[in-house]
DNA sequence: AGAACGGTTTCACTATTTGAAACTTGATTT
DNA sequence: AAATCAAGTTTCAAATAGTGAAACCGTTCT
């Protein structure tokens, strides 16, 4: 795990807690944070019941645990709406499955990693909030490649030592060396392809967001599986993808504010 | 905005001012926060510092603003998952979305409000992120007032205190009375009804997710319009509804370690 | 040019956080 | 039932980090 920089006095302690619960990826009880923790047990305590106060936690008295908290939730969504990419992306996402019939991502660089903040999948109507949020590697996915080649030199070799160049599949990228190649390629032909890098037989053609000066806002990519598509077929799409990824790019560079929502969605009862 | 009591040191301090950026809802400028701020220039702007750091804050050179930061969507995507509802109601709410073809809401109670954890939208195929975490009044919506007839009275009072009984539509229940009133029919019944309470044609039958022990988990809804089914209609749900709630009680309880993933979904590219 | 504004840095003062250790609680063992 | 143990909670002097008034810097407006 990327260790962030600890250090910035209590609320970067507060934060690492989070993170350290977060990687459970379930309930944790007290001492199980402790152990693997560098707080003394008294420390950490008190930053338990800060984080607990202010809903950053949920303590379940019945079975003793602590679990990331629902306050999260709620910040995440007004995070999401305020992002100058996904509330903007989201028609363009939508169109592009319903044109392609594929599934479409919408990613965003995270330090070194590839975190997706959109995703509409035409095949199954059923779309789930827990997707986004969701990681990946940059080295070996459409999305990540296409950031990655757009970005300055410092910050791709930044990020490029920050990969762990992990053989997914058999067409995994492995090496500095092909990523820089496949890097350069796409570069040059402004999109980039996953083939089958990260999973057997799925594949994906995917583009870069990025402003008019060439700052690297996020990724967008069309996936298919290798039982529904070429690699030709998807290349074929090229086109579209970066036609959306530009259209997104320029209407995030001029949106300011959101006015009233592109809110069509009624809240529930 | 319901004040939440600020006084947990720096930690709180810092969430606080998370609160306010999202609050705007759109990217901020520095001063903007700092009017309305009780903290002066010097400690909000290092405040801001560590927000940016920590990636809890995102700061956009180009327009000098300052928005919600990622790091916040991948917590919220852990908190999500960890959460001993949301994972485990995920299965059961696709399949009533399915068999009523109506749409369906997820919800706990955050403070004395309502956040919604999930949503299915039979009509409309595509389902949006940002559903979750939207917060909602208690007082005038089917999954708030089946959590609130299933409170201790303590509790309930509280929550009703803070509540601020605005008329949303002429069925709006506007007095403590009248809800009162209701949330004990509802206790009797064991399931509620947003008869056009918050929105003119939206009704909607709800029923509290509770524990053998009769703690209140969170709520669960069927909500549909006026111009596609009765309230009889929809009445005739509870059976179906309530049952879910149930499962998904009964679910929640034994549930400690996720083991691995319900998770099908696979990353994306 | 000058003033005004938004943002950044400084620094002595203060309040909070720290962490070792002692204590409490509830469960388990003998 | 007493003893043991682990987990969780509280204490307190010392150390650290946070505070906020004010000065500073760079743009933009007049």
């Amino acid at each position: 795990m990327a260790e962030r920089q600890a250090g910035d006095g209590t609320v970067g302690k507060a934060l690492e807690v989070l993170d350290m619960v977060a990687s459970f990826e379930r309930p944790v009880r007290f001492s199980e944070v402790l152990d693997g923790s560098p707080y003394p047990k008294g420390t950490l305590y008190r930053l338990f019941q800060t984080l607990t106060n202010q809903g950053m936690l949920a303590y379940d008295p019945d079975r003793q645990t602590y679990a990331l908290g629902v306050r999260l939730v709620r910040l995440a969504h007004a995070a999401w709406q305020q992002s100058s990419l996904a509330p903007i992306a989201r028609s363009y996402i939508d169109a592009l499955s319903q044109t392609t019939g594929e599934t479409v991502h919408l990613a965003q660089l995270d330090h070194a990693q590839v975190l997706y903040l959109d995703k509409r999948n035409a095949l199954n109507p059923i779309e789930m909030y827990s997707q986004a949020g969701k990681v990946g590697p940059a080295y070996c996915t459409g999305v990540g490649k296409a950031m990655l080649a757009f970005l300055g030199d410092e910050e791709v070799s930044r990020i490029i030592s920050q990969q762990s160049f992990h053989r997914f599949t058999e067409y995994t990228l492995t090496t500095e060396a092909a990523l820089r190649a496949d890097l350069a390629d796409i570069r040059t032909k402004g999109f980039g392809m996953d083939r089958e890098e990260h999973e057997p037989g799925i594949i994906c053609i995917a583009a870069p967001i990025l402003t008019p000066r060439g700052r690297v806002l996020g990724g967008l990519s069309v996936t298919s599986t290798t039982a529904q598509k070429s690699l030709a077929d998807l290349e074929a799409l090229a086109p579209q993808v970066q036609a959306a990824a530009q259209n997104i790019a320029v209407e995030a560079q001029s949106w300011r504010f959101p006015d009233q929502a592109t809110d069509t969605n009624r809240t529930g009862t």
